[in-house]
DNA sequence: CGATATTGTTCGCCCATCGAACTAATCCCG
DNA sequence: CGGGATTAGTTCGATGGGCGAACAATATCG
């Protein structure tokens, strides 16, 4: 039961009813598909008559199409509708430190086309930079009507002023991204945290089944980031700075971090922290000189090729994942936890070690669902294009 | 944003606009009190005569009543609403190991009578002896009509089964205490985790003003329970399990704790910590035999008398209680923290060390307010009645 | 072919909001 | 003292949307 917001509430007009059940009825569609208008007064409850009328004008606004027809052993045959994948594109965008990526996507968050472009350091250049990218991509696809501009990035975007705060890797300041590109390209703009978009992706297009209100997400790379589903929906706290578990002290009197805090969590378990760990392995053996430090690729690889000073990098990594994951799962108690990152790659290596350090803590904290994404499935990306789907999937705004 | 739950939504019907409104002005009438029907209007930009509509039914349900008239430099004299105090009790019930509260409250949280029984570890005699005193309860205030009973307990309740679960410290066994007290009272019973009752209880009735979305609060006595209110709701977690930071690690490799678990918070920064931190202190000093530990009322009481290994002790607390809430400031960013419990009446001593101890690890963290209750101000009774009284205030659960 | 079953549409009813017009009450000023 | 200005609250027809019964369309089966 939430509190209703005195200083930003709406009330409801006679058309409220019909913006609700709208969305009922295009989500059971976009669960269910391809399905009658019949099953979908029985799924919803609400009249045939109702659900035929909305269909009516979901069909006229193109969200949904009406296709094949069905087959029943007695009585007229049901004409099927299904979410029209051929409307609406999504623009999604992840921006990581070094590489870019653009990508139009379907209404059910299937990919159409992809690219890359470096990330730019200086802003304004990567901001026309962007904008003629979408400009192309739109061009390329005149059959889309795009439905807006989603994007995940490594940084904290101020709800107040939508500027880009907190992005130490990018190296911005204060910059306005969304009101440069809804400029250019007549789109609206969404911003969000990384780990708080591959949440919501893993919740709106994650494999976890209906009854998932409750997800972390966690995104482990230089740093660490935490993405919370809670009731179903986001949390983004006081000034969107909810999540940086990845800066919870794990280690009283641990080493300085760069956020002046000590033995924060992303010292130990992020890919940096497993670069650490190796370099501090291979100098306990070669006493003195220390060797420069592997990317996290060049250790994957060496984990690959079995190298001993490496697995136990990357299991020290995963130990230390543990110990943050146990205090999310303790505090949170959600229902499924997902791990983001390249360290998925070596996820029958890591899993089991974070499996044991949740046990060494408690039986009870292993009975929580931790999966791991598929790099492949691009989850930043799909992130950045939930931001926009959920506007017209999610619940409306009501009281 | 919400994601609609598609295994429990539920449609608009032509009342559910009604609905919804009425809430926005029962709310709107709380906050502004006394308030006219064209101020209202103003407040929710609903029309005038749809206030009055609603003001009318609002008042048959005696909800609300009509007072004075007011006065205005010209025009008509506004008639005032606000809401009926008379009308309406809330049974709060607050059941603590050793004492259990029960209240009358009217609608505006302002309690009406207040009595104590001892909590009983037979539970069906607790039970039995519950109903007999709210029986006599409201045979005491017959004018009341009663709209249900909110209990807080220490312990988690089942979701499913409304069953009490993980309640050590009364010593009952999957109790239900819903089911035979609905049967007795004829009321409906509401079962919450004392923490988190008191979060909603400085959400509805806490003077932090409309702004605040996300607030944690803390309730330290035993143990260290945690509510959190996040985007305007309570989090409760799969299997009603959110919050239980007391036993998050935050001394790897600490002493062990009866959860199974190792160096949890509550160790350091709970009532029974302090006495051990007393008690440490002094056998320090005389080397040897341990004296028996004082209770954490007598460690209040030589603080304030000025002995100083109980003011070390209480120190030592606060700044473990900093500790703990440096995380929960860092991972969920509330807007205001709320400390209850016995501590709170030493406050001046600790206050200024949780926030020496957050500024030690950024000078960000003691941004966020950090507030304490006033134990008199009953907040677990207060978090018990709120849980009656959202069902009525709250947003109506709509898709 | 007719009985039965199922889908999808049509239409009148009900409920709730809107907004304009109206009544009521009050003050100010000439 | 009386009319204009101003504000509160009510009345009433228009509009939008869900409900539910009746109906049309389309299928199977005996």
């Amino acid at each position: 039961m939430r509190k209703i917001d005195l200083d930003n509430f709406q009330v409801a007009t006679s058309e409220t009813a019909r913006d609700i059940n709208r969305r009922i009825v295009l989500n059971l569609i976009r669960k269910h598909q391809p399905v009658s208008r019949a099953d979908l007064s029985r799924h919803s409850g609400l009249q045939r008559s109702t659900v035929s009328s909305i269909a009516e004008t979901l069909i006229s606004e193109r969200w949904v199409t009406e296709g094949a027809v069905g087959h029943l052993p007695r009585g007229r045959r049901p004409t099927f509708l299904h979410l029209n994948g051929e409307r609406a594109g999504i623009i999604g965008i992840n921006i990581r430190p070094s590489r870019t990526t653009i990508a139009l996507a379907s209404l059910d968050s299937r990919f159409i086309s992809q690219e890359n472009l470096p990330t730019d350091r200086n802003s304004s250049r990567f901001v026309a930079g962007l904008v003629e990218r979408i400009r192309r991509l739109m061009k390329a696809h005149p059959e889309m009507s795009c439905e807006g501009i989603g994007i995940a990035l490594p940084g904290r975007v101020d709800i107040t002023t939508n500027k880009l705060i907190f992005a130490p890797n990018l190296g911005w300041k204060a910059l306005d991204l969304k009101r440069p590109l809804e400029n250019a390209t007549k789109l609206s703009v969404e911003l969000e945290n990384a780990a708080n978009a591959c949440a919501l992706a893993e919740l709106w297009s994650g494999r976890h089944g209906e009854s998932v209100r409750n997800l972390v997400a966690i995104t482990v790379s230089e740093g660490i980031g935490v993405g919370m589903i809670l009731n179903g929906q986001l949390v983004r706290g006081s000034m969107g700075m909810a999540g940086e578990f990845g800066h919870v002290t794990i280690q009283e009197n641990g080493p300085e971090c760069p956020c002046g805090n000590r033995g924060c969590w992303e010292l130990y378990a992020s890919n940096s922290a497993a670069a650490r760990h190796y370099q501090e392995a291979v100098s306990r053996k070669r006493k003195g000189r220390n060797s420069t430090a592997p990317s996290f690729d060049d250790l994957l690889r060496l984990a690959e090729q079995g190298d001993a000073k490496a697995i136990e990098a990357l299991e020290r990594m995963a130990k230390f994942l543990g110990t943050g994951i146990a205090m999310l799962i303790t505090g949170l108690a959600p229902d499924v936890i997902v791990i983001v990152g390249e360290v998925t790659r070596a996820w029958e290596r890591i899993e089991p070690v974070i499996r044991k350090e949740l046990e060494k803590r408690s039986p009870a904290l292993s009975q929580t669902r931790i999966v791991s994404t598929d790099p492949e499935s691009q989850p930043r990306l799909r992130g950045a294009i939930t931001l926009v789907m959920q506007k017209h999937f999610g619940a409306p705004s009501v009281a």
